[in-house]
RNA sequence: GCUGUCAUCGUCUAGUCUGGUCUAGGACGUCGCCCUCUCACGGCGAAAACUCGGGUUCAAAUCCCGAUGACAGCGCCA
């Protein structure tokens, strides 16, 4: 053993503040969260925003936000003020003891390092242009070569480079890259192996205070003592860049675990600039989907337990979770799934949970004022919501007097003049009926009279239309009983003028 | 083009490491039936897959080889 081995689980979510918080970092990052929490691990949040024209502070609050949203709150990280949604974020207030976790702010460790493997002659300044850059590729390419860097810049003697550099040429700082094989053991994948020589020497930083991904990445995860990196299968060719420049630094990298990509239906990567379908979290917060359902939806794309069951409390999942069952090949984002998951949660949560949940967002706010009512609305409607951005259309009926062409009152085993009839007599009843007396139980007892004679289906379809406006609705008692005597009359003389 | 990764029902997957119990299991979706005034919920049931070709073996979804296909990466982005 050559050092104290490290036996802490620190993993952490590296984002670039430069768009929402994506769908498929939702899964990255509830992945390495479950990981942690399973070995009493730390999991970290770091802000990748070296990328100056694209990283932009709302994102970072954005991204924030939504992880708190879904449940996936992080350890150690920048902290946000939060209050009044204020998206000014305080760059020193971090949580925990390896910030800041913001790159931008650890300008100087990358800087230290980059004049290290300068004075090493283990990287060097290159002073190609990106023009030469570009005609090199196309060549090389049109070669049927891999397109790499051809090391032009490496033999340009220190002194000259100061030189230059001096003299106010632009140059980027290279890595020596050797030619060897670069092998590591993926605990998702197993092995891979790379070839340092099919690589080219590569940019890890712009100048000394702009160091690019790949270097800035190495020397944080070795600063934060990240144990293990659980990421997008698109970063399986920067670790053995990563590891190069591990190399040079003296570094011993994190375990690595690579997970499947999530696809659109097309099979095609589920990426943030996909048009079509909302990748960001917050869209699916906006129609309304539940934060368990995501995760429990999630989870399953590209893992599954032992066993037949889907249905997870986050709490399981910490408890069952593990790498070596994540699945290798990528995973269709089939949003049926989702919205059964969605439905099922929605069903277990109790009317006055779902009242919470309803206000003020998806409700519409003339209904605020009447809690009593609302919540009878839900308790009919739930097991019929998919999405809690349903609820509005799903619930008009119960506050608005629907329109209806006057043919949807006949019962299709019926006539008018039966249903006429039919009303003419509910009428009566429900009138002689006390305000008090309107709850379904009550109502039923006092209308199935009426059907034994008629017929369950030439009362109750045209009772139903009646007062829901619509051929498909909850049972005719249940809504009586949410709107009460006055407009259950009302409804019952406009269908009755209707047919008249 | 180069490099890498992957491959079980339409989709997510169990099973593959430790070959036989797999006439391949579950879930979503689809279809049918039941419940029922309608819709939804719920219950029951059905259709639906081991990419292909070789090999090893008494036996292969499971091991080996090859082919094919799919996807990702190939930046002075992350």
């Amino acid at each position: 053993m050559v050092a104290k081995k490290q036996t802490e689980v620190r993993v952490r979510y590296a984002p670039s503040p430069t768009g929402y918080f994506h769908i498929g970092a939702a899964r990255t990052t509830l992945f390495n969260l479950l990981f942690a929490r399973q070995h009493q691990g730390t999991f970290i949040l770091r802000i990748e925003d070296t990328d100056k024209e694209r990283s932009k502070k709302e994102y970072e609050a954005e991204i924030i936000a939504s992880m708190r949203w879904l449940g996936l709150d992080y350890d150690e990280g920048p902290l946000l003020p939060d209050q009044n949604g204020a998206t000014t974020l305080l760059a020193k207030a971090d949580k925990g003891d390896f910030g800041p976790y913001r790159q931008t702010d650890r300008l100087d460790l990358y800087e230290t390092h980059l004049k290290k493997l300068l004075s090493e002659k283990k990287a060097y300044y290159c002073f190609c242009s990106q023009e030469e850059l570009e005609a090199q590729r196309q060549s090389m390419t049109a070669q049927g070569m891999s397109a790499i860097y051809n090391g032009t810049c490496r033999s340009v003697p220190t002194n000259e480079a100061a030189a230059r550099l001096a003299g106010g040429a632009t140059a980027v700082i290279r890595i020596k890259v050797p030619s060897v094989k670069l092998a590591f053991k993926d605990l998702i994948r197993g092995d891979v192996e790379f070839d340092g020589a099919l690589m080219g020497d590569l940019v890890i930083a712009k100048s000394l205070r702009e160091p690019l991904y790949n270097f800035a990445v190495v020397i944080d995860d070795e600063a934060m003592k990240i144990s293990h990196v659980i990421r997008g299968e698109e970063h399986i060719a920067n670790t053995p860049k990563q590891m190069v420049i591990a190399e040079a630094l003296n570094i011993t990298l994190p375990l690595f675990a690579h997970l499947p990509l999530i696809l659109n239906t097309d099979r095609s990567k589920m990426s943030k600039r996909d048009g079509e379908r909302s990748v960001a979290v917050r869209d699916y917060r906006g129609a309304g989907y539940l934060p368990e359902a995501i995760i429990n939806f999630l989870v399953l794309l590209g893992w599954h337990p032992e066993g037949d069951e889907e249905v997870f409390t986050f709490e399981q999942l910490v408890g069952k979770f593990d790498l070596p069952r994540v699945q290798k090949a990528g995973a269709v984002f089939n949003i049926e799934k989702l919205d059964w998951f969605n439905a099922y949660y929605i069903k277990k949560k109790s009317d006055s949970e779902l009242l919470d949940l309803l206000v003020p967002d998806f409700i519409d706010p003339a209904w605020a004022g009447d809690s009593g009512k609302l919540l009878k609305v839900i308790a009919l409607i739930k097991e019929r919501l998919k999405k809690l951005s349903e609820f509005k259309s799903l619930a008009a009926l119960f506050f608005t007097v629907p329109g209806y062409p006057k043919e949807l009152l006949v019962w299709k085993k019926s006539t008018a003049a039966a249903a006429l009839e039919i009303f003419t007599g509910i009428h009566t009843i429900l009138e002689a009926l006390p305000e008090v007396e309107f709850q379904k139980s009550r109502l039923e007892a006092a209308v199935m009279p009426l059907c034994e004679v008629k017929g369950r289906g030439d009362v109750l379809w045209p009772l139903r239309v009646a007062v829901s406006g619509s051929q498909a609705s909850p049972g005719p008692f249940e809504i009586i009983d949410a709107l009460g005597k006055t407009e259950t009359l009302r409804r019952l003389e406009v269908a009755i003028s209707k047919l008249k």
